[in-house]
DNA sequence: GACACGTCCGGGAACGTTCGCAAGGATCCA
DNA sequence: TGGATCCTTGCGAACGTTCCCGGACGTGTC
């Protein structure tokens, strides 16, 4: 049914090796032959059939992805960089989220393994020992984990952070709110704690709650309990809530409280008022998850030892619903 | 490197075949090997290379898929559903985004249809010759495009419209203004007309400008002056840069405008005002031009004509930005 | 003019799997 | 008991490509 190489070869009147090489390595094949085949080629409408190319060479040029939730709009945009940066290098790239369920993971990890070169796994909710065996058969980087002898990417918002309780600071704000609607442990929490000691502002910490918008809504009754005049909220989701509850409640943001989200989504942009957020640059990550894994494919193939860990930054993006604290 | 399905035979003291049967085709061996096929297997970790088996069969295991923009946060929910229920089918999933733009469309499909069994592309900026020729390379389902000949989705809004337009009635509103930001002509303002002169309401129609937040915040200020108390947006996007907008004008959501989105994305669901949308479900999205594409690529082993068009109905989802029109 | 060397090309094995074909054994019915 | 049939299994070709190896030819050097 498709055009294979053998036909390119019998219409350019060239071995199939010749054709072979005319496309994976052109300047082992004079320039003249080389035209005609890559003429015969466009004319048959041949492209080489990637399964057959994997099979023999061992590398199959897809890249595997794997996220915890495709819904969450902080990924959207790290998928497109990453797409769009990989077929630049000819790759392409396939992804999957979990849905952070862990036999799922590990059912799409056995779908997705066979199928790429490489793999960016985020956030995994695997065993550590589990982790280090994928990474035994398979290039492996591993965002916001941390596991000895594997590549990583972290995103640190400490930066960020620090900006923000800098910037509450400077307009006035004492005492503060942080929802915590993380999972794990480490978590936001631990660099907020540190930023607030240093800078020697007050922090209230609610949850664990889930990273919902309702998480928001729910928090946002408890802010004025507390006495806080400004709320720094786990993500842009549950910021988004906050916003929503004191609108509700006739609270003026960012009059009477200022809000603060974490991740800059399109829902920090469009929001009203728009949020005040600590961005993390999906393009940055993209960048360098991306290099990272290609580097640890490339790195394979020689020794592969050297684990890598990179960093993320953070910054502030002050929008609109920070501002002054209200003089009592 | 990896274990092949020669040593899971050599393993278990059968041929090669068996164990492949053991694999595709369970009931053609005997209950007893096969349980030590599936032992050997499992401790040598064995598992089949989708490669070498896409090579001999002819099947990759993967659907494509195509959207103008994974940041559009329309897609995802879409991109998730579609992958989830592929995956209950045995497929994977490959999603890429073509920017619409034309050349990346033409390169990414390239770089994808030899991976995928079947391609669902959506919006394409293909020409009609272009995707007939594609259509008969491989299954493929078009969303919201035309073509005689093949397998169709078309997401229809016009049972939504009607709602909105009633609605907007209902409340008392009379003169509407509607932002057009599509690219196409067809596009949603046909059903709009249609349903506003069948209610006898008022219309102005105003663009075409690009789907952005920033068409929405430029154009509710021309609201007023068109005399209008009700905005239908062409996206939720749009319609919350016309929330925005509103809030900076004084002009209150709904008191004295309401405000109507349509594709019901996560940003309705959390705008304050919530905002009364059109909603399209992913879910329905994914179910149909998922079941569409297996059936026209198992039909294409059959016969494979009868080309079929699934509709996807719209229906309104009334929220907090839409009320009474006010009384002058 | 012989030899070494480099360039360009063809032959053929190999990648891991599936599947058609056929062989062997068991079962069944007459 | 003999033959027909079914179940179970093995053999080997084929899928389309890459890449190692070697051959042919041309160029340069002493």
């Amino acid at each position: 049914m498709a055009v294979t190489i053998r036909e390119v070869a019998s219409a350019s009147g060239v071995s199939v090796s010749t054709v072979s090489r005319a496309f994976t390595a052109p300047d082992q094949v004079q320039p003249r032959t080389r035209q005609r085949i890559l003429d015969a080629a466009a004319k048959l409408g041949y492209s080489p059939n990637p399964a057959a190319r994997s099979l023999r060479g061992g590398s199959t040029g897809t890249l595997g992805m794997i996220i915890p939730d495709i819904a969450n709009p902080f990924f959207p945009p790290i998928v497109k960089a990453i797409q769009a940066r990989a077929r630049r290098q000819g790759y392409t790239v396939l992804v999957a989220d979990s849905d952070e369920h862990e036999t799922d993971e590990l059912a799409t990890i056995a779908a997705v393994s066979k199928r790429v070169d490489g793999l960016i796994l985020w956030a995994s909710t695997l065993s550590e020992a589990r982790l280090l065996e994928l990474a035994g058969q398979m290039p492996l980087v591993i965002v916001n984990r941390h596991v000895p002898g594997i590549a990583e990417v972290r995103i640190s918002l400490s930066a960020g952070i620090t900006q923000a309780v800098e910037h509450l600071r400077a307009y006035g704000h004492r005492r503060c709110v942080f929802i915590n609607a993380s999972r794990d442990e480490l978590s936001r929490g631990k660099s907020i704690h540190e930023s607030f000691e240093a800078l020697d502002l007050s922090i209230v910490e609610l949850g664990p709650y889930e990273p919902r918008f309702e998480t928001g809504v729910h928090a946002a009754t408890l802010v004025a309990a507390h006495g806080a005049t400004a709320v720094i909220a786990h993500n842009d989701l549950v910021a988004l809530g906050v916003l929503h509850q004191m609108s509700s409640l006739g609270v003026s943001v960012p009059g009477d409280v200022s809000v603060i989200g974490i991740d800059d989504t399109l829902l920090a942009s469009v929001s009203t008022p728009s949020l005040t957020t600590i961005r993390i640059d999906p393009e940055e990550i993209a960048a360098k998850a991306g290099d990272l894994l290609l580097e640890t494919i490339a790195g394979r193939a020689n020794s592969g030892d050297g684990t890598s860990v990179v960093e993320i930054g953070s910054r502030l993006v002050p929008r609109a619903s920070t501002g002054p604290a209200p003089t009592r």
